[in-house]
DNA sequence: TAATATGCGGAACAACGATCCGTTTTGTCA
DNA sequence: TGACAAAACGGATCGTTGTTCCGCATATTA
């Protein structure tokens, strides 16, 4: 990615200071204020704190999944790379399921309004649906294949499925906090479980 | 305040014609509106297709879940008296629960949005949230402790959770053709099972 | 018919996402 | 170094939506 040539001439001009200072300040600010005020805090919002313009940020971050996924790039890629591990150090395939989820659910309840924003038809997220997909669903699919293929859960269950189900059941965890979707996704795990 | 108050002082006026025209004109309007839009249309699309003016729908309509209560207000009574109803034919307390469900679903998935504006934190739902509650509430209790009575499934489970539940499992089919709430709903109900 | 409560319509304001454009900054090369 | 063009910047601006306000119209009643 080095070697890209922005047009006929040979030595590329390397990024501009401003530009990757602007943009390291763009996600310290976004973190704050996703934080504070969750991944749907205004655009305004994001740029004051940053200190940059409206512009700016657009530039950097097209649509707002942009930004949400290069906040949340690091725990994405751990939560993915917890799986295969989990699957070699729990006991049982399901329980290395029952771990990773825990894991994924406790990702998504700490990010206000992520799971919210997961599963919205807005187009800004499209982006983002598509980046968990691509990193949490051949995780789900080891994860569940182990377990099928130990039998202790029931086969025919997507992967999909899953990891949509337990995203949906973590929408809207901020405002009530008398309800707790671990209970509801313990549930749907047992539902899992294969008969006898 | 000894000034008289409005309406006490003769015999009621009674309401003007043309502004129960305008709120059935209204009812008609958002019910084709929101089937073909979703619950969160635009005032103004609603607003125009009735034929009124801005002020005319907020006047009768306050906050939008009022009007979403209006419109879908036989519906969520028939959902609710099919309760009692089911649990009376149905074979066995559980299968009158999965009954029960089926309906709330089918109800729940062919309004577009419906399920989305019930878990959102918007205060303009707010309503609309506490009136699903108010009545499906006691009816999603009752089941519960007949199929807990009859040994079917194991107790513990509190009736909003399992409201929620199958609400936010509901979110976002519209979307996706491909994503059946059914099949999730389903594994939940089995992990209520009581062991054998 | 006249008086008035009642209701009406749309302008107006605010918040937000998204885009556009004139200006500034930065890196490069003579 | 100094000048130049690409790159980046900032904020004005537009379009959309929710919500309120106010002068005007009208149905009802006396």
């Amino acid at each position: 990615m080095a070697g890209e040539e922005p047009g006929r001439r040979m030595a590329a001009r390397s990024k501009r200071s401003d530009a990757v200072r602007n943009q390291q300040a763009l996600l310290t600010a976004a973190a704050e204020v996703f934080t504070t005020s969750g991944v749907n805090a205004p655009i305004r919002q994001i740029a004051a704190r940053a200190g940059v313009g409206l512009a700016t940020i657009y530039r950097h971050f097209p649509t707002r999944a942009d930004l949400v996924t290069a906040v949340y790039h690091h725990q994405i890629e751990a939560c993915a790379d917890a799986g295969p591990a989990l699957l070699a150090s729990a006991d049982t395939p399901l329980a290395a399921l029952r771990q990773w989820v825990d894991l994924f659910v406790d990702f998504l309840v700490t990010k206000h309004g992520l799971a919210d924003a997961l599963q919205s038809d807005s187009a800004s997220f499209a982006t983002l649906h598509a980046y968990f997909l691509d990193r949490l669903l051949p995780v789900t699919a080891r994860l569940l294949d182990a377990a099928v293929e130990a039998g202790e859960i029931r086969p025919g269950t997507q992967p999909y499925e899953l990891l949509r189900g337990i995203g949906n059941l973590c929408i809207g965890r901020d405002d009530n906090p008398d309800y707790d979707p671990r209970r509801l996704i313990d549930l749907l795990l047992r539902g899992l479980r294969s008969e006898a």
